[in-house]
RNA sequence: GCCGGUAUCGUCUAGGGGUCAGGACACGUGGUUCUCAGCCACGGGACCGGGGUUCGAAUCCCCGUACCGGUACCA
């Protein structure tokens, strides 16, 4: 059993497509299947190097990989079908020579004049086979006369169904008389996309095409392909399109759609490698948040719904906060690094050992509360960017400092006494004690001091936020932007507190 | 227009001739005696419409409708 992903490197790969690659993989690594990674480049135009490095870059990121492919080899190559044009050309020959095909002199706007007409008639749109029967000598001299020639594939005449077994969606059957001569070989020699994919997945023996809905048209000319070749054609499964949350095709304006971006925003992979594969399938048993290995042994192509999806953004969200949940601190740090470095939080040098604990501690505590890493900082304003001045600016923050004044000035005078407070307990009794001083409570007494002491009204836990305070102030050297220790924050807060407030 | 495909809560889905039509995300209410997030509990919410077959249809068949895809010398 052979499968094979084929992206054309025109662009960032999208979400749709990255599904498709992931349910090929799925399939292949369910089964013990080869995995084949083929880049379909015959569009020079669009086409670059860039693009290709980038899906190969996203698909490995994703978690997926591959057995042969452009990037690692096999015994079935090239798998660049720029590389393989010599090929196409080879077998479009060999039609020719059975008949199969032909040469084809009509310029592009008398093909366009063609449909139109064909539109007029409401007939479906085909060609209409002018040069069909040009005789094969005549053929050849203007060929070699220099006259642009286009070879088209001989639609076998007479009204016949053309059908296959779909894996997703069961029988799917057209009828030949619907299906004009297509062409195989583009006037520059470069190949159609509908003969270089069967060559290819002929050539590359591949059992299985597991591809997006958007190709079930080609299928029928691509049997007939095979047919003319005297080739098995595979087994096909076409599996639905991911639309947007207005059921249209999903686009920019929708927001994130390509890999790229996702991994960008700070979305863990496994994160949107599980969620894909949850459009249009499900693994069963009430359980959604699996890894892929064991989302691979459960897979089944027939099990694919035959709807199209939505992406749901909320979803994905949802499926990210539980992997964020679970990662290791440490790979939380690496993979926030360039957020935190973006708000000039860090520093270029080497890692000491107490300024990367203090990092893992925070960014691992943050990721806790967050929908994606890029959110991280926002969680973490608090430790680097305190400023009782800016806080205080907040109307709504004064105005209940204000009222709690006793807490703070408490508060103050505690800490200036008390040493850092490093844990949880220590805190909590420090908070005690305030109590004790003031008789405020519950909301009262702590709302009050998470305002003198994080700046904000809202935020991590201060059983964690204050030690984390304390212990990103014992750093002192050029790694991490200096933090300001609890007690000279309850202090400066005070004093900006009892400054008399410009009128505003 | 023509060809092909699809249709279960807002979304992703499970199921499938007789079920209280199940779950997840989202949403609402309450709880977690600092807040947001989280977590817990509870709650509202669906078988596209019409015919047929049948004792019985969301399920099978037909028609309609809506939506999606294709209709290229793009893949």
């Amino acid at each position: 059993m052979r499968l094979r992903f084929a992206p054309s490197p025109t662009g960032q790969i999208h979400v749709g497509n990255a599904r498709t690659a992931l349910f090929n993989w799925l399939m292949a690594r369910g089964a013990g299947a080869t995995f084949v990674l083929r880049i379909e480049d015959t569009d020079f135009a669009r086409s670059t190097k860039e693009a290709e490095g980038s899906a190969i870059d996203d698909l490995r990121w994703l978690g997926l990989n591959w057995d042969e492919g452009a990037d690692a080899g096999g015994a079935h190559g090239p798998y660049r079908q720029s590389e393989r044009l010599h090929i196409y050309r080879a077998h479009a020959v060999e039609l020719m020579s059975k008949g199969q095909a032909y040469h084809c002199f009509c310029s592009e706007e008398q093909l366009e004049m063609d449909r139109y007409q064909a539109l007029r008639n409401m007939q479906p749109p085909k060609y209409v086979g002018r040069c069909r029967n040009i005789p094969r000598e005549e053929a050849r001299r203007r060929v070699e006369g220099g006259e642009p020639a286009t070879v088209r594939f001989r639609v076998p005449d007479g009204d016949r169904e053309v059908g296959w077994e779909d894996l997703v969606r069961g029988r799917v059957a057209f009828t030949t008389d619907v299906i004009g001569d297509f062409v195989m070989l583009r006037s520059d020699g470069v190949p159609a996309y509908n003969f270089a994919v069967v060559i290819d997945d002929a050539l590359m023996e591949i059992s299985h095409v597991i591809r997006g809905e958007d190709h079930i048209s080609n299928t029928p000319r691509q049997l007939l392909l095979y047919e003319a070749f005297g080739w098995k054609p595979p087994r096909f499964g076409h599996v639905s399109m991911v639309l947007g949350p207005d059921h249209a095709k999903l686009s920019k304006r929708h927001g994130a759609t390509s890999v790229g971006e996702f991994r960008e925003r700070g979305y863990l992979p496994e994160a949107l490698a599980n969620y894909l594969a949850l459009i249009g399938w499900s693994p069963g048993e009430h359980q959604e948040l699996l890894p892929l290995g064991e989302l691979a042994t459960r897979f089944r192509i027939e099990d694919v719904g035959k709807s199209p999806g939505v992406f749901d953004p909320e979803k994905l969200a949802w499926v990210n906060r539980h992997y964020l949940k679970i990662a290791a601190p440490e790979r939380l740090v690496e993979l926030a690094l360039p957020f935190l470095r973006q708000q000039g939080w860090i520093g270029r040098e080497g890692r000491d050992p107490k300024a990367l604990d203090f990092l893992a501690k925070a960014v691992g505590t943050a990721a806790q509360s967050v929908d994606r890493l890029d959110q991280v900082p926002g969680r973490l304003h608090f430790l680097f960017d305190y400023s009782a001045e800016a806080s205080l600016a907040d109307p709504a923050i004064r105005a209940e400092a204000t009222d709690a004044r006793a807490v703070i000035a408490a508060l103050a005078s505690e800490l200036a006494t008390a040493g850092p407070l490093t844990d949880k307990e220590t805190f909590r009794a420090l908070a005690g004690r305030v109590r004790e001083r003031t008789g405020a409570r519950g909301k009262g007494l702590f709302h009050p001091i998470r305002l003198a002491l994080t700046g904000e009204p809202e935020g991590l836990e201060l059983d964690i936020a204050v030690p984390l305070i304390e212990q990103g102030a014992a750093i002192r050297n050029a790694e991490v932007r200096a933090v300001s220790s609890a007690a000279d924050r309850a202090a400066a807060f005070l004093l900006e507190l009892e400054k008399p407030v410009a009128n505003a």
